[in-house]
DNA sequence: CACCATATTCACCAAACGGTTAACTTAACC
DNA sequence: GGTTAAGTTAACCGTTTGGTGAATATGGTG
């Protein structure tokens, strides 16, 4: 069933609440990077994003290897789909059973491009 | 294509950061419930859970009633949504394209039993 | 080896977080 | 309309977070 230590969830949610460290995933999704090459977009120190970078490693969303110059950064896939699967499981229980009605007003309440699946 | 603000993915993500908020969103996929009713399961006084609920209203997560006693709690689905897309989106840039050797690399390397509970 | 660019660690700081207790509001019910 | 239970606000406290600059480590290359 896949169930997730909350510990682990924790700190894959907080690490995600960093719009800094959402654009460094979203760049590693493109492909292995430098520090160099990911602090590049950013108006901060080297510091500031290596600190994100082991923000982003104790997540285990990334990992690195090699320490030192040209050190590689690569995404690591399994803890986002921890993630997305919590939220899969939050919204199949709201969508059946008790929460149904209320699911259904909302989504005709806020008619906004609602893409379900 | 549903963009969705850096600011609000923030409040979200950071909203699920913490478990006991998750333990509520939890609850509230079951139901619409009260504050005390929601507070009850956890060792914390009830302006700890006011607080933890205001974070999750600030997140459009939820939604709440009338102010005063019996106040009704209800999760709102269009947030969560708005998170899950994102992570959709990294995972199809990380599918596709350059990350797609390291993707398959690391789930046969994942193959047995990394989901700890 | 020495040099040099790359990256991390070390204080340090201000702001935000998660919790508390105490005081105040709000709505319901005799 | 007063009492009372349910929630919120306010003030406070210790810890964590996100950033800085300065010092230190790491590893490739002349």
């Amino acid at each position: 069933m896949a169930v997730v230590a909350q510990e682990e969830l924790s700190r894959v949610f907080a690490a995600l609440a960093d719009p800094t460290r959402r654009a460094i995933l979203a760049r590693l999704a493109h492909g292995e990077a430098t520090v160099a090459e990911l602090a590049a977009p950013f108006a901060m120190t080297l510091p500031a994003v290596s600190k994100h970078l082991s923000v982003l490693e104790r997540a285990e969303l990334i990992e690195r290897g090699r320490r030192g110059p040209g050190r590689p950064c690569r995404l690591l896939p399994q803890r986002l789909r921890d993630a997305e699967g919590w939220m899969r499981d939050r919204r199949a229980f709201w969508e059946t059973g008790f929460g149904r009605i209320q699911a259904r007003l909302d989504e005709t309440a806020d008619e906004e491009g609602t893409d379900d699946e």
